[in-house]
This record gives C-alpha cells, sequence and structure tokens, in this order.
DNA sequence: TGACATACCTTGAACTGATAGGTATAGTCG
DNA sequence: CGACTATACCTATCAGTTCAAGGTATGTCA
C-alpha cells in the first residue's frame, strides 16, 4: 500500500526558506540546491515546493521580490521583511518546543 | 490573515502512538493524557488525532486492539505488532534524519 | 439532580508537501 | 550546427493529515 506521504515535513520548507534567506538573498534556484547541501542531502525539497513557499510568503509580506537579470536569465531575489523575521521567530520557536517534546517520548539526550 | 495550522506535526501522532505503546500496552483515552505529561505540555493531541491514528494503524496492522471492560467502561487496549516495531524504527529514523537536517540550516548544537 | 471525568467514535474543513508537468535561455560537446 | 544538460522560472492536481466540533454513554461526587 505504500503511503507515499513523507512525515516531519509540515513547515519545514517555510521555516528552512525563511531562516536561508534571513541569513543571505537568494533566489529559488539557489535555495533548492543550497538546502540540500546545507542539510547533507538530509533533506530535498522540490522545486514545486520551493517556489510555492516563496510565492505563499511573498503573498503574505513575510518576503520581499526583486528580479535581476543576470546572463540573459531572469533570476528573482528574495529578502526577508520585519514582519517574515517575526514569523521566522515564532516557527524557530514552534519548532523547539515540537522536537523536544518528541525528544521527551523518544528517550533520547536532554538538550544541552 | 494568520493561518490557523500548527507545523512541524505531520507524522508526529503516529510516531509518538507506535513509541509509547511499544513501551506499555495503553488504551486511548490515556494516550491523549500521557502525550500530553509526557512532553510536559508541549504537545497535546486531541481525542480525534488519537483515535484517528490508532484506526488507521491497527487497520495496517501495526496494532492490535483488545476490548475489556472496566468498572462498566469499555477500553480497547492497542499493543504493537512486530510490523508495527517495524515502522515505528522507519519512522524514528525518518525522525532523525529530518530533525539533524533542520538543526543543520538552524545552525544549532551539534548532535552528542 | 447536575456537573464532571471517563471513554469511545465520526465527519468535515483546511492546510500543505509531492509530483509532474510546462516554458525559456545559456553553455558544452561532438 | 545539433543535441543535451544546466540554469531558472512557474502552475495545477493529488493525496495525506491534523484539527475542531460534534455525538454517545457510564461512573462518581456533591
Amino acid at each position: 500500500m505504500g503511503q507515499s506521504n513523507p512525515p516531519f515535513m509540515s513547515g519545514v520548507p517555510e521555516l528552512l526558506v525563511l531562516r536561508l534567506l534571513a541569513q543571505k538573498t537568494m533566489y529559488g534556484y539557489e535555495l533548492v540546491k543550497v538546502v540540500r547541501i546545507v542539510t547533507g542531502e538530509a533533506i530535498a525539497l522540490g522545486e514545486g515546493v520551493i517556489y510555492t513557499a516563496l510565492h505563499g510568503l511573498e503573498k503574505n509580506g513575510a518576503l520581499r521580490a526583486s528580479r535581476k537579470l543576470v546572463n540573459g536569465r531572469t533570476r528573482v531575489y528574495y529578502s526577508v521583511t520585519p514582519k517574515g523575521q517575526r514569523r521566522l521567530d515564532r516557527l524557530t520557536e514552534e519548532w523547539d518546543r515540537v522536537s523536544s517534546g518528541i525528544r521527551s517520548v523518544l528517550g533520547q539526550a536532554e538538550r544541552a
């Protein structure tokens, strides 16, 4: 039967995108590769996921987009707005809470 | 406009239920409370979520149910089957992979 | 009697990631 | 020059899941 739905992924694209863009302005295609590299292949987000997240966050005012032409190709660079930063903070807290809750059930390491 | 959907929750009920039941046979209503206590209120799953997960896992052969009558009330106790144990192992691995990937992006502590 | 905790269950809504398509340009190799 | 790959964007549909809210029923305690 195989359930074809990877668990533990909800909210993850949004968190990662916000976090990475908070450190450095980037464009979508770049993010796809950076996520894969930074996570050591642990997490690989498809273009569809990244672009969807990007558009949603922009619509919400969490990101600001600016198009640039590089080598004849159009790149859309995204940067985090103050609102986006707040959202990132909230999401990070949320992540800490949930992951520590899970850790306490799995019985793994205490936090540092 | 505020999205009212808690992130980072996909797959979590299934993981927690399997893990807790692997340690000790329990019934649904009990699980609801145990999850809340063990996670220190960090994670609170509603009855709807627990029962749905329980039924799904039983249908998949990951859990075995047995009804018992206690004080005039019916309790349905669940225990993990070998198949459920394998699923738990897989989910735990998955969790480790995803959470460590996220940690590497958030730039928090290295693993122990 | 009323209220609350126990204990089960189901349905509908909403969200979201994954997949799979589709467009277009630049560079590389034979 | 032609073919292929990498770059770079975008969208629509599918599927799976949590969540909220409702519903049933018994035991206990004031």
